[in-house]
DNA sequence: TAAAATTAGTTGCAAATTGCAAGTAATATA
DNA sequence: TATATTACTTGCAATTTGCAACTAATTTTA
């Protein structure tokens, strides 16, 4: 039985280490926290402010600051919707779309290296202990409520 | 062929989300950059800063900065190496001893609870793909440097 | 349907965190 | 012995953070 808690140690720090580099894009320097924000706003349609704080799981208050910064730097718009004039809906610009989808790629392509590493097998055998990992937490009930 | 990134963004958030709210024993609070360093003393033998700062990937100064905070929450403690005058050698206090440990158990404990909700196979299946994930990475000659 | 409660989001702090540049002191190199 | 390198610290100055307290819009409830 070895140290599990060593081996994610390990493996969150190196995660941690690639969004902090991964995310220049030409004169455009966006960090990680931003580039979660990015990604997140990509991926759903007309997201508002407090779901994507909820999904990248910051305070609603530091979001809010984010969201200034990024409108200041020309990769988010935000609108009030005209269902419920409370919400502000969220949207990537097109250079935000851009930058989103340039960090995108690059995720992905230093993924595509690391796999690279491994034969067919344990590729497909890691990807899905990955999933297997992220249901396995989803479902826990200690995750993200104070633990001691 | 799925989206690999998405698979492990959503799995460093959730390590990311564990990390910060793992961290408070008792009456003190440390935040998990401090729980890192922590867990990097405590792993080595009378260790230096330079080569805790290396372990957990911050910038020097900043880590400077963080054992000041650490040596007055009276957790760490920090004596000139008698072969070289300019290293500091670092340990913990018993307090401090007593905290990443204590974390530590809690992290276990999360971990263990996490792969409760599997079988045994597919236990064994993820801690090992794991464990290929963090050589491939090591291996990777992308990662930590600017990707763009 | 008017008052009370809730929700979405924004600000004012004040503290903590960060990194670059420039420093000191000790050691290694030429 | 002069010069470079290494280990670490400090002075900024910018950024990031979260709590409390706010406004405005919507829902609930009595």
């Amino acid at each position: 039985m070895e140290n599990k808690r060593e081996l994610f140690q390990v493996l969150t720090r190196r995660f941690g280490l690639l969004n902090k580099n991964c995310c220049s894009v030409g004169a455009v320097v966006v960090s990680s926290v931003q580039s979660h924000i990015l990604y997140e706003i990509d991926k759903r349609t007309a997201p508002s402010m407090q779901q994507i704080a909820d999904a990248v799981a910051i305070d609603i208050t530091t979001f809010s600051r984010q969201i200034q910064t990024l409108i200041k730097m020309e990769l988010v718009k935000k609108n009030p919707s005209s269902a419920d004039k409370r919400v502000s809906v969220l949207s990537l610009t097109v250079q935000g779309k851009f930058v989103a989808t340039t960090i995108d790629e690059s995720m992905n392509a230093y993924l595509e290296e690391v796999f690279s590493h491994m034969n067919e097998f344990e590729k497909d055998t890691v990807i899905r202990s990955i999933k297997l990992l992220n249901e396995a937490m989803s479902k826990s009930s200690v995750c993200c409520t104070p633990l001691l």
